[in-house]
DNA sequence: TAGGTAGTTCTCTATCCGTTCTCGTTATGA
DNA sequence: TCATAACGAGAACGGATAGAGAACTACCTA
């Protein structure tokens, strides 16, 4: 999809939602918007809220309540992109990346639901043919599968990317490689981050 | 498409506008870019403009309107789709699809050069992390580096997916997989096709 | 029920900017 | 030397963009 193309002054609205996103509680209203970007009639704003939302950035605030408005459209259009939140090793927390940047994935290595993008650090999972440096795509869950490879936090600090076997009292989380042994801990010991869906390598 | 011949003025306005697109939030005015280019005349630069809009490097911005304009026209959208020509399994040539169809491939798993995609069938290559279904990007080229994973063909008719080593009188195919033996061939019955520069799985 | 808040629609106006034009200068080749 | 092309300046036109403000509506709260 090409760039809808906007007008200097939707684009400077539009950069301004994207950038407070964060901080709003509440979306703002179109007075809070002008005031925010030097104008001062709420017609005006309005006028180019409406583009914006014809251009499939903004959520249509359609009905016409609440007292406040517009929002993001939710994250990306850029459907091919998705954070990359930092290292996976197991035995230690995830590295997170500072400024997480967004790396391209195809669509058939995801799910439609939210994912993110670590880097495999160690070879835990070699034999399942996942090699240090590999990228993996999570998706986002709080749970698994017996037999799916998932992102588990242990204690909340030790974050480890292995396959999962759940029984009843316990749970075994199986590295890929002959030479470590499979870890067993009480379920409330382990906690689900995401779930496996797909993998990535550069020669 | 033969080349437009731009005269030198064009051609410094094309160049400037490839130069600094990556840093354009909005595509130039013309009032813009003849301040860029040490024009002082609007309307030269319009000329300019539709000189390159007839050669086809620039967007029409036909209509009249977006109070900001022209931007570059070799968008390339496909730059993230390689096509799919087959599988390859080692010891029968690529199968290859009647329908090639286009998968997408992150820019950091190709290089700059041609590329194309085949699916993996079989576990040759298992403990280099290469398992069945999973797709390779392939760069199209006719030499590899000893230690490079390549597809070769054998006699012309055998394709397979090997790293390689290269000495004097004989090739070596390596598996990877120690149930597999190497395989050695005099040079010139083996003909590489391409070099293995990344790789995707989905689970 | 009244008043405040906030989205919507409207008109009016100013400025931006692409477009078209004319005119002058310079360089090149037959 | 003259025709032509490339180039540039500048003026004028008109549509696109932008902003102000008024009027209306819907909703919420006191």
């Amino acid at each position: 999809m090409a760039e809808p193309v906007l007008t200097r002054r939707q684009q400077a609205i539009y950069d301004y939602l994207r950038q407070h996103q964060p901080t709003f509680t509440q979306p703002p209203t179109l007075d809070e918007l002008c005031q925010a970007l030097g104008l001062s009639s709420r017609g005006s704003m309005h006028k180019h809220v409406q583009a914006l939302v014809e251009a499939g950035l903004v959520d249509p605030m359609d009905g016409k309540q609440r007292g406040v408005r517009l929002r993001e459209p939710v994250r990306e259009q850029m459907e091919y992109q998705l954070p990359l939140l930092g290292y996976i090793a197991a035995g230690r927390p995830i590295e997170a990346i500072e400024n997480p940047e967004d790396v391209h994935v195809p669509p058939n290595l995801r799910s439609d639901k939210p994912c993110y993008v670590l880097q495999v650090k160690g070879d835990s999972m070699i034999e399942d043919g996942i090699l240090n440096d590999d990228w993996v795509v999570i998706e986002k869950r709080d749970y698994a599968r017996n037999g799916e490879i998932v992102v588990a936090l242990i204690d909340g600090e030790e974050a480890t990317l292995k396959r999962i076997d759940q029984r009843p009292g316990e749970v075994m989380l199986l590295p890929a490689n002959s030479t470590m042994e499979p870890m067993v801990y009480p379920p409330e010991r382990v906690q689900i981050q995401g779930v496996l869906v797909g993998q990535m390598r550069s020669y």
